[in-house]
DNA sequence: TATTGGCACTCAGAGAGTCCGAGTGCTAAA
DNA sequence: TTTAGCACTCGGACTCTCTGAGTGCCAATA
C-alpha cells in the first residue's frame, strides 16, 4: 500500500523535524540522506504521504511536518528502540544506588526519568496486589472519628479518617485493634475479607455497628484505593519546550495536575508492542493534551503488585529516546523493588 | 520626606498598572483618579518617585512601572487588607466541611489557596512540636534494613529506612519493637529522648548495638525532619500569567519544583506586620524567582505545631487581596486543625 | 511507468521606512 | 508651588518590498 521509499521519506522526516523543529522540505531531504533519487522524485512522495494525511504542510512554501497519523506510524513501523548509551546507564545506577523505602525509591525514580528524558516524567504508586497486612492502627481523633492506618510489608502505608456516627470509646478502639491485628496481622490483603468476616460476633449490638463501619472502611482501604496516587517531576521541562505548544502550555499544566486526569489516561493505556504504551496528540482523549504524547510502561512490585510509570512531552518529542529510557527505568524500578 | 501627595501616586501607579499591566502616565493617571492637580503636577511627583527609585520608565515615551521596591513600599505603607467578599468566606467554609485526615486537610487547603488568589499556592506540613507518640512500627525489608514508621496521636505519620550493617534478626526486631513501645507510646515527643536512654541495658553487644542504631534514627526522626514537606497547587495559574514573567516561566517553575528551595524561603521568611511575610521580586535569594512575590503566613496544628502556607505569584500581583486570601485560609486552617 | 530537470508560482518572514501618539522634561507665567 | 504650553522622544503599529525555500506541474528521459 505505502511504498518502501515513501515511508523512508517519512521516517527521514521525522528524524529530521525532531532534531530542527523546522518543517522539512524536499531539497534539505535529499541532502541529508542518501535516497539515490532526486528531489522532484521525492516531492512526488511527499505529495502521497500528504494524501495519506501522514504529513502536513503548515502553509503552500513550507516544508512538511509529520500529523499525529504520521508518528504513530514512524512509532509503530519505522523507529527502532536506541539502546541507552553508557553513561545513561551509569546514571540510572547512581541514581538508584541506596534507595530505601518505597516513597524513595519512586521519588528517585521519577527524577531520573524526568533527568534522562527532558521531559515531564510521572510514575504511579503501585497497586495493594499480594502484599500481607503488617499492622493496623487505629487512633481516636475527633469525638467521633478514629483514624486508620494500614501498614503493608512491602512498606506502604494507608490512611483513612474513618467517621463512626458516635462517640469514639478509646478503650473499645484499642481492644478492637488489638483483636483486628491478631486476626490479620500477616494475613495476605486478598485473605483480610474472609479473615474479619466474623468479627463481631459476641459484641454489644452498639459495639459491633462500630466495628462493621470500621471494617467496611478497612476493605475499602485494601481493596478499593489501589493506584490512586502519580508523583511528577520535571515540569519545568515544559515550559523549556513552550514553542512545542502552539497556543500555551497552560492546558497541559493543567492536565497533569490533575490527579484525576492523569490516572484516567494511564488507565486508558495498556501496554502494547515493545512493552510499552504510546498516545500521540489527539489520541489523547483529553483536549489539554492536545499537543503532547504520552509515553507509558508497566513496573511490578515484588512480582506482583503492578503499577505504571512514563513520561508526557510535545508531540515533537523523540520516540525513540524516550520509549527507550522508559522501558529501562521501568525494568529497573521493577528489579530494585524485587528485593 | 516623601510627600504624602507622591505617596497617593504612587499608590494609584501601583493599582493602576496591576489592574492593567500596561505602563501607567500622567495623564491617565489625572483622568482615573481624582487628585485635584494637573497632570503636569503629577509629573513632577512621578519624577520624584522615579529619583527615589520606587518607579521605573521601561523606555523614555513610556508610562511608569513600579519597582521591587516601589511595591514594598506599596504593600508596607499603602494597601489596605481587603477582607474577603462573602462568596469567598462561602468557598472556603464549603472547601474544607467535612476534612478528614491531616494529608486531605492541607490537600483541601493548598488547593482551596490556588482558587481564592488564581496563584500558585504551596502548604508545608506542621513541624512534630508537642505532638506524642502513638506507634512505632519496625518491619524487616531487605536483609540488613529496617522501615521504620512513626504514627503520632496528630494523625503524622513518618518513615524511614535504618540500614543496621549486619543482617536482620526478625525475632529480636519484633521484641525490640514492643520493648520501644511500652516505653514510648503516648509520650510526648520531646521526651521520647530521655524515655530511650537506658533502653539497651541487658542485651548483648550485638544487640546493643542494633538497638542504638535503630534509637539514633528513631531521634532523627523526631527531632530533625520536622518541616521537610510541601504541597503545591495550581502551578498551570502560572502558565496563565506567563506575560508577566519576562523571558520564560521555567526558572519559576524550577524553583517551586525544588522542595529544597521553596522550604529554604520558607524558612528566612519570618512573619512580619499583618501577620504575613512578603518577598517582593529581587528581594528573594534564589535568581529564579526575580519576577516573582511569595506571600506567607504560618499556622498552627492543635496550638503547638506551627508550620507556613502562602502563595507565588507575579511581582505584578494583586497584593491585598493576596495577603488576605493567605491570612483567611491560615486563619480557618488553625481552626480546622484545632479540633 | 518511474524518474528527472526545468520552470513558474506561492508565501512567510525579514528588513526598511513611515507615521502616530502617549508620554516626557523643561520653561516661563500665574 | 502649580500650571499651561511646547518641543522632543521613541516604541509599536503599519505598510511595502524583497528574498528564498519550497511547491506543483509538465515535458523529456531512461
Amino acid at each position: 500500500m505505502i511504498p518502501d521509499r515513501s515511508l523512508e521519506v517519512l521516517r527521514a522526516i521525522v528524524q529530521d523535524y525532531i532534531a530542527s523543529k523546522e518543517p522539512v522540505g524536499s531539497k534539505s531531504l535529499v541532502e541529508r540522506h542518501a535516497f539515490g533519487v532526486s528531489a522532484a522524485t521525492i516531492r512526488n512522495d511527499m505529495a502521497f504521504l500528504e494524501e495519506e494525511e501522514l504529513i502536513h504542510a503548515p502553509h503552500t512554501s513550507a516544508g512538511r511536518v509529520p500529523t499525529d497519523k504520521g508518528y504513530r506510524l514512524f512509532v509503530d513501523r519505522l523507529s527502532e528502540v536506541k539502546p541507552l548509551n553508557s553513561a545513561e546507564r551509569q546514571a540510572i545506577e547512581n541514581f538508584m544506588v541506596g534507595s530505601a523505602d518505597l516513597d524513595e525509591t519512586l521519588g528517585r525514580t521519577v527524577r531520573l526519568l524526568s533527568q534522562l528524558t527532558n521531559q515531564v516524567a510521572m510514575v504511579q504508586y503501585p497497586t495493594l496486589g499480594k502484599a500481607s497486612v503488617r499492622h493496623l492502627e487505629l487512633i481516636p481523633a475527633a469525638d467521633t472519628r478514629v483514624l486508620m492506618v494500614l501498614i503493608t510489608n512491602s512498606g506502604r502505608i494507608q490512611q483513612h479518617v474513618v467517621e463512626l456516627g458516635v462517640n469514639v470509646d478509646e478503650s473499645f478502639i484499642s481492644d478492637l485493634r488489638q483483636k483486628l491485628n491478631s486476626l490479620i496481622a500477616g494475613v495476605s490483603l486478598v485473605d483480610v475479607k474472609s479473615k474479619v468476616k466474623s468479627i463481631s460476633t459476641g459484641m454489644t449490638a452498639e459495639q459491633s455497628k462500630i466495628t462493621l463501619v470500621i471494617v467496611k472502611n478497612l476493605l475499602e482501604q485494601v481493596d478499593a484505593n489501589r493506584q490512586e496516587k502519580i508523583i511528577l517531576s520535571g515540569t519545568s521541562n515544559l515550559a523549556k519546550r513552550e514553542e512545542d505548544f502552539p497556543g500555551s502550555i497552560s492546558p497541559v499544566l493543567e492536565a497533569i495536575e490533575e490527579q484525576v486526569v492523569l490516572l484516567k489516561l494511564i488507565g486508558e493505556m495498556q501496554t502494547e508492542q515493545h512493552g510499552v504504551s504510546l498516545r500521540i496528540g489527539r489520541e489523547n482523549s483529553f483536549e489539554g493534551l492536545a499537543n503532547a504524547s504520552v509515553v507509558v510502561s508497566g513496573y511490578e512490585n515484588q512480582g506482583s503488585e503492578i503499577a505504571k510509570l512514563g513520561v508526557i512531552g510535545p508531540t515533537r518529542m523523540d520516540y525513540s529516546t524516550n520509549i527507550s529510557a522508559v522501558l529501562a527505568v521501568a525494568r529497573y524500578l521493577t528489579k530494585t523493588l524485587g528485593n
